[in-house]
DNA sequence: ACCGTAACACTAACGGTTAGCGTTTTGAAA
DNA sequence: TTTCAAAACGCTAACCGTTAGTGTTACGGT
């Protein structure tokens, strides 16, 4: 089930390969918006609708390297230290995903999302994805018992936090100053009878 | 300068609402995706360019209406009891605005907005204009000395809560609870030297 | 009465996306 | 090995939202 696979689907994560790379490279040369999708499908040798079976839309193809996003996500919600703080958990793995989305390599990638409102707006909706998908991890934990209400809050705060700071002068430390609000916020969502004991 | 003026305003006013009218109807009669522009403006008896010059996209026909919403918000905060505190305020203004959409006149054009993805993506990117105006608005209140990051997370909170209650099955509960939430967040950028008091 | 302008219309196109249909490749069953 | 069904790929042709270009008309101010 893990590698049992042969040319077939090596064939196709190579055709989905060069797509992505093609695009993305005449994306960056000559701007998103100037950059037609027959001719990023005739540039990568694959006929148009052939494009369309590996990425479900345009935008799709920038946001390609993004898919670890939402899991990276959850497991830093199920994959901590049992009984662990779920809050200092979440903190670490937004500080790690806006360092590595702020990092001097993908400033031309970002300048370009930045600049372009619908590759805007389809990373929000991706964000807000991820924000349910996060939700769901948390109120899948026996150790928070939490409302859903509350889960799907926390979660948005979170991916709040991602977005605010990749804007902010100082990332990092705006995650920290969000992050400090978002505690105090999962605080107050404590069952009564529960506090004072290392925050769960 | 507010109504000298004659028929050309009013003629022009008169075309946008039939225009919208038509649109509303029919997407409510047949679907959103399953009515096209040019039926529309046909239905409407005008141009497709006539169309477009009123509304800058498909999914502005249906957010027509909701173009009050983004002042409704600052005006909560500019407009409060000198002094006053902020997060109550915010809150109140929220549960008007969610119970304003969960009315039973309002359900089928909330069920047409959920069924479409298109729709889906629109609204959240009018509410993140929206957050940013909000946290513009609290910003700027004198009375309340924060950060900007801190300012725009309390901002994003609050549409967060308005979107989470729409979807929830008691969404007066929803808002409350999340503004609980809110007001820990919001309590914990409080300058050191300033707790105790009543919050503003 | 006259002019500038704003509303409106028409045509034609562009770019993203998809349906329909045919061809080739490939993994596995027979 | 042969055979078969699925899957990948391709082509054509279109649909849909949107816009540029180019007028034409109706109106308000002078």
């Amino acid at each position: 089930m893990s590698t049992p696979t042969g040319r077939r689907e090596r064939k196709k994560a190579a055709t989905r390969q060069k797509i992505a790379d093609t695009a993305l490279r005449l994306f960056l040369e000559r701007g998103y918006d100037a950059v037609g999708i027959r001719e990023v499908a005739a540039e990568a040798d694959v006929a148009v609708t052939t494009l369309f079976s590996h990425f479900a839309s345009k935008e799709a193809l920038v946001f390609e390297q993004d898919e670890d996003f939402e899991q990276r996500l959850t497991r830093a919600v199920t994959g901590r230290a049992p009984q662990g703080p779920l809050i200092p958990a979440l903190r670490r793995e937004i500080h790690a995903l806006v360092r590595h989305c702020t990092a001097d390599g993908a400033a031309p990638i970002w300048h370009m999302i930045d600049a372009s409102p619908a590759l805007r707006e389809y990373e929000e909706s991706m964000r807000l994805r991820h924000a349910e998908s996060l939700a769901a991890a948390i109120a899948a934990d026996p150790g928070l018992s939490r409302s859903p209400t509350a889960c799907r809050a926390i979660a948005r705060f979170a991916i709040d936090a991602y977005a605010l700071a990749r804007e902010a002068a100082d990332p990092q430390a705006a995650v920290d100053e969000i992050f400090r609000m978002i505690e105090a916020a999962w605080e107050a969502t404590r069952p009564s009878g529960t506090r004072g004991a290392a925050g769960a």
